[in-house]
DNA sequence: CTGGACCCGGCCCCTGGGGCATGCCGCACG
DNA sequence: CGTGCGGCATGCCCCAGGGGCCGGGTCCAG
């Protein structure tokens, strides 16, 4: 039999606790240096670490979330809680991952499905936009806070219509000035259409957009999941070069439905004035 | 308008590659100098790079497979496969994604399921196990190695049968002969009862089980995911020494079914023998 | 010729550890 | 009472897949 046993009959040597949890001894140590999983008691003058029995539970725990794919850091917040509120916080967090696959997913799908026709798949057509008063946010941002201004924007601008009275007129735009004149990720400005009478507010401005001819193409939303939305902007910007016509002015997005829809349905036009 | 256009009118600065393909500049220099995206050109005396604008659509490609989490590696061995061929690659992996993410669910499952009767589910009983002949692999091995080798010696146990006009006598058992009492992970023997005579044949080597008495307790898949199954060890050994018997030989796990059924099925057995 | 945009290389940082080397600790056995 | 061995600690370097910053070189327009 190991010797640890005697010494206190509920305190572990690491050998012990790594046999009874089945975490590595780098897992253990590393937990420990973070505070996750404080050893109960640690001799002075050997360093040597001692767990009480009472330890493992918690240890299995942190072993199980781990193998679920649980960053530590997110482990850290959820072992101090209680049971029904850990296994909420558990849950929240696997909606997220769950999530973050299905995105994932779509990206796949659209990696392997067979080409048929992905040639012409870009029919690009030119329309004219009659000229109209839009509600607009613009920041300068750089790609990962993308998502989150434009979302963050588009319920603005919606909830300030919504206090003024006033009502969307048509679908909301993405316009994307900085593209290629401009460095970093040049200004990105949120478009939306209204009739009514508005006042700014906050960062929102009220413009004038003026009429005018663009160039534009529809594209699904599996199509759309980036990057493959670039060889949009590609098809656009030659078939404007092929007719003979000029870009005038930056390129747009505009989203004719809500997020998560059907993958195949019309989801988003990519358009592009022309002069 | 910027003045890389006109060097060559097909070479791209890195700046211009980067708004086309809307990869990061860190990206970008790591793709280089790992060989997965190579500038047509570098200039030897400023280190500067160019890229030919044909590179566009292989950029592209990475980054779509990178957003998807394809590691760097397989990356690597899939962007050169012709279409189809590579179309097929990524299935494939995305076939093993989608199981990693089956594995964790099971215990994302497990750990936000209400406990309703946790404690007393760990129903242990004693049972006679009669004598019995049995052909069995057994190796050393560390934790990651473990599914491995059950899954190659199970075959090749159950090959050998076959070849031998044996017949398996019972279900797959596997013993952790290391369990406590040595270090590292300790032998570990896949262990299977057979009818009719075999000889041994490469590491498979034929011993008689002597009978006797073990303590098991069932489990289904859900609750046989690691750690989970720690708890049942326990519980197996809390319950033999709380009966006053005294635990003889290895714990070990008796699978009643193939992987990948029902979850809430009986799975696996956790017996351990008792003198 | 000078400013500013652009670019290079290098360094340190992150997560969640794996692996190795070097050296201490302390228990059992001879 | 020494000695050997297993357990344990510390420290260093390594991985992917970059992010971020710094110092200095490049290149083009005005």
């Amino acid at each position: 039999m190991p010797h640890a046993r005697d010494v206190s009959d509920s305190l572990l040597r690491p050998g012990e606790f790594l046999r009874r949890t089945r975490l590595s001894a780098k897992a253990l140590r590393l937990y420990a240096e973070q505070g996750l999983l404080l050893p109960d008691t640690v001799d002075p003058s050997s360093g040597y670490r001692g767990y009480a029995a009472g330890q493992v539970e918690r240890a299995r725990l942190i072993a199980a979330l781990r193998r679920a794919g649980m960053p530590l850091a997110r482990v850290r917040d959820v072992v101090d809680l209680d049971p029904p509120q850990r296994r909420a916080a558990v849950a929240r967090w696997w909606t997220g991952v769950e999530g973050d696959v299905r995105r994932r997913r779509v990206l796949v799908d659209a990696l392997t499905a067979e080409p048929t026709e992905e040639e012409h798949v870009y029919e690009v057509s030119l329309r004219e936009v009659p000229e109209a008063t839009v509600l607009t946010a613009e920041r300068r941002l750089t790609v990962d806070e993308l998502d989150g201004f434009i979302a963050g924007a588009s319920d603005e601008i919606a909830a300030h219509l919504a206090r003024s009275g006033a009502a969307p007129a048509g679908p909301l735009r993405v316009v994307y000035h900085g593209m290629v004149t401009e460095d970093g990720d040049g200004p990105v400005e949120v478009v939306q259409p209204f009739t009514g009478r508005v006042d700014p507010a906050g960062e929102l401005r009220i413009r004038l957009q003026r009429a005018g001819r663009e160039a534009v193409t529809c594209l699904s939303r599996g199509q759309a999941e980036f990057p493959g939305i670039l060889g949009a902007y590609d098809a656009v910007g030659a078939w404007v070069d092929a007719q003979g016509l000029e870009r005038a002015g930056s390129p747009a997005e505009v989203y004719l439905s809500d997020r998560d829809v059907d993958p195949d349905r019309p989801h988003v036009e990519v358009a592009w004035p022309v002069a």
